[in-house]
DNA sequence: GAGGCGTGGCG
DNA sequence: TCGCCAAGCCT
């Protein structure tokens, strides 16, 4: 029963918590109104799979309807678009499939050309950990993707949420999975209070309780689509919404408040200094970064380390030179922090060689390299590329 | 379990 | 302009 992973009180709640009384926080509003399924009755599945079969997104990953996804064209797509837009991924998705039609030709793959090749979707370690996990899927499962979640759950870069979405998608097993989308359009029917991440596995719970054992693929995809297109973040269309009726935050007329969050910190600054070197040859000089960490195993123009404060780059240089400054700098948000980058350039002769553990490289070579997009701008900003 | 881990777009 | 956000995973 879906009510026993919901704490609070049943209690009539239409008219509360209307947009006319916003001095208080989400939270505290949330909290406040105290009140589950106000909707006039529960989200029936069936009103969501028919409005997917009339406005389901065509996707390059997704099978035509009625027909079954290709389980490594669903791994692929959905380590992709781990945190990561549906338009960011589509020339990265089309790109490595043709590059690497099975995951056997991907399991096959130098790990340096799977990540030159994923250079600019960030999160690297997606790179390296799907590159591992096609190997897994090879040497553990034959080369065929195991139609079990557990299984799935298993191998490397695979976590909940994408063991459930191939288990549903790509084998139409009985999966919930929940990302971004799920919670938005569970929080809001339910109303969940309790703010993420806590509310987590009772979001989980009953997104579960609302997966049918009929088309329960179609529906994951259906309930992504629905928090895609139409339950979004910001101002939500409800009035499209094939779910208003059983609505808990439509009835409330508060579902743009939800899913209630956290605060969260502040950004801290980092800064640093970047050596762009280049040789009358155009070549500049670049070096591969640590294995771990930040940027992991990417290629990078040699910079003193990022700290809170300036570093002065006296000893950071990578070569003997004349260092100048170029004006401005390059600004870069990470998840954690924010960059701030000084560059040095320096002009060398074309015999110049590169020092141990540097190389130099022409912008012709560039692609071939697995720059993030921050090095990317420091190389623009150099006028260089 | 909280923090590390990219990037680009949008209101 | 800038904070928020997008089909999370790993440690």
């Amino acid at each position: 029963m879906v009510d026993d992973v919901v704490s609070e009180p049943l209690a009539p709640a239409r008219g509360r918590g209307h947009l006319g009384r916003m001095t208080s926080s989400p939270a505290a509003r949330a909290a406040a109104s105290g009140a589950q399924k106000s909707g006039t009755s529960a989200p029936a599945p069936a009103a969501l799979l028919a409005w997917y079969d009339r406005h389901r997104r065509r996707l390059p990953w997704r099978a035509e309807p009625g027909r079954q996804a290709d389980p490594y064209h669903v791994f692929l797509s959905e380590i992709m678009l781990q945190q990561t837009t549906v338009k960011a991924v589509g020339p990265y998705f089309t790109g490595f499939l043709a590059r690497w039609p099975t995951v056997s030709h991907l399991a096959a793959a130098p790990l340096e050309e799977v990540l030159s090749a994923w250079a600019g979707l960030g999160y690297y370690a997606r790179a390296r950990n799907l590159h591992a996990c096609a190997q897994a899927v090879v040497a553990r499962h034959g080369g065929r993707f195991p139609d079990d979640e557990a299984a799935l759950l298993d191998l490397p870069g695979i976590g909940p949420y994408t063991a459930a979405a191939i288990a549903a998608i790509a084998f139409d097993l009985k999966a919930s999975p929940v990302d971004g989308n799920i919670e938005r359009v569970v929080s809001r029917l339910y109303r969940v209070a309790e703010p993420l991440p806590g509310a987590k596995p009772r979001i989980k719970a009953l997104a579960a309780a609302l997966t049918p054992a009929e088309r329960p693929g179609d529906f994951a995809q259906a309930m992504m689509d629905l928090g895609a297109t139409i339950c979004t973040p910001r101002s939500p269309a409800c009035s499209l919404c094939p779910w208003m009726e059983p609505c808990d935050a439509r009835a409330a007329g508060d579902a743009a408040l939800y899913p209630v969050k956290a605060p969260k910190g502040d950004k801290p600054k980092r800064e640093g200094v970047a050596f762009l070197a280049v040789r009358a040859d155009g070549a500049v000089l670049l070096r591969t970064r640590p294995d771990k960490g930040l940027l992991a195993k990417m290629t990078e123009v040699p910079s003193t380390p990022w700290g809170p404060k300036p570093e002065a780059p006296e000893g950071h240089a990578p070569l003997k030179a004349r260092w100048r400054a170029l004006p401005g700098a390059v600004e870069h948000v990470f998840t954690h922090f924010a960059l701030t980058l000084k560059v040095l350039r320096a002009d060398l002769g074309a015999g110049t060689p590169a020092p141990a553990g540097h190389r130099w490289v022409t912008p012709d070579g560039f692609d071939a390299e697995a720059l993030p997009s921050v090095m990317r701008k420091v190389l623009a900003h150099g006028g260089v590329e």
